[in-house]
DNA sequence: AACCGATGCTTTGTCGACAATACCCCGTCC
DNA sequence: GGACGGGGTATTGTCGACAAAGCATCGGTT
């Protein structure tokens, strides 16, 4: 792994991963309400906590809060999904652009690497990439942008969110090939410091798996 | 006013709107600590709706809070600004294209009406303009574009940030007619439906912002 | 004299109880 | 028969107190 990096020192820090995790990958369903005082005795840990950690939640865009009525985890639709995917553009485009002039000769050796060895992985007919390497790929360009704000808001907010939606959807997909061509032009554009290219590259990368995404939920749906 | 729309209902939200305006209004200083029990004395409410709070505001990145220590309102610098600007430029400028199709008509409407009752003051030499109107078009820009995430971190998040930074660092700054020739021609784009020439002045217009903003600090610190 | 450890204090984290609000059910009235 | 109003219940919001962790001071040792 990249980097989760998120080690938990508090209680609340705790139940706010142990929930997260729960919801994005399903095991407390889409719309399911959550219940303080049922959480509390589930967790084994006061309402404060159950209390903090729904607030953190809310914050991530998780779950939504009523006041006086309660909290309920976010029910995803096709229209979110593009909606999410547009975000997507924009802030990993420059993300892109930034990382192509702000990451060390190191980071981008590394990166070089590791899509190589991706690249053995898919000539090989193994389709772990998917999931684990296009997230990887994706943090490191992330990352490397050094742009704190871009960071925390795809990192800790919208990347959980697209894993709810794949889970929720049961988006498993292919696009791995291609992909991967992908993945090796834009790091060749940050390769020759093309902040520019490497935006361009990222955005129509991200465009065409929206698009995928969209042509697979419409063939489902019909 | 176009739209605080915020209406506090629970005890916690009126504490964290206050603390929010205070802290980007500068009333509480960058850098100050928050502490805990001083602050419940002050509002004449209970720790809990503090915390609460806090943590709202931390989620804002307005402040840092370490573990079992405390939290602290964030110190602004240079390159945050810079930062800043770099996913103002990616958000606001997807915001601009997406409004250039999803507007509907009265919006658009509505928005030259502002922009024209912008001009007059602008031309009788009000320069009234600069704050409320800025953002004022701005706002309706991100709103138009009617995706909900592009909303929440903009509106939610970065414009408090945008906001404390002015504060903080003095910049009531001109740069007024130029920006107002700007954004007519971006609402042009968006009256032609042209939402690929409405990102890339959007952006335009962020970056001679962001241009602006770095030659004053530059100016000031030499 | 400087470094290390213990002790006490301050602040945060957590807990259980109380207050307030919303929902549900039922009776009554039109 | 339907709609409005009142009471009961369950859940959330708020509070004060206890537990734990960090920080400073002070004493001891090398």
């Amino acid at each position: 792994m990249s980097l989760p990096l998120e080690t938990p020192v508090t209680s609340a820090d705790k139940t706010f991963y142990q929930l997260r995790t729960d919801i994005v990958e399903g095991v407390i369903g889409a719309g399911a309400k959550l219940s303080e005082t049922e959480l509390s005795t589930r967790y084994a840990v006061s309402r404060a906590v159950i209390r903090e950690a729904i607030n953190r939640l809310v914050a991530c865009h998780l779950v939504e809060r009523k006041a006086n009525v309660g909290a309920k985890v976010v029910t995803l639709s096709a229209a979110g999904l593009v909606q999410l995917y547009q975000v997507r553009e924009a802030l990993e485009g420059m993300a892109a652009r930034l990382a192509a002039t702000n990451m060390s000769e190191t980071e981008i050796t590394d990166l070089q690497s590791l899509l190589q060895a991706h690249s053995n992985k898919v000539s090989s007919g193994e389709s772990y990439y998917q999931e684990a390497g296009d997230v990887d790929f994706h943090y490191r360009i992330v990352l490397g942008s050094k742009n704190t704000h871009l960071i925390s808001v795809l990192i800790d907010g919208i990347y959980h969110l697209v894993r709810m939606y794949r889970v929720q959807l049961g988006m498993a997909g292919p696009r791995v090939t291609t992909a991967f061509e992908e993945h090796n032009n834009i790091v060749r554009a940050i390769v020759h410091r093309d902040g520019e290219l490497a935006e361009i590259l990222m955005r129509r990368h991200i465009l065409y798996s929206k698009n995928n995404i969209q042509q697979k939920l419409n063939s489902t749906s019909s």
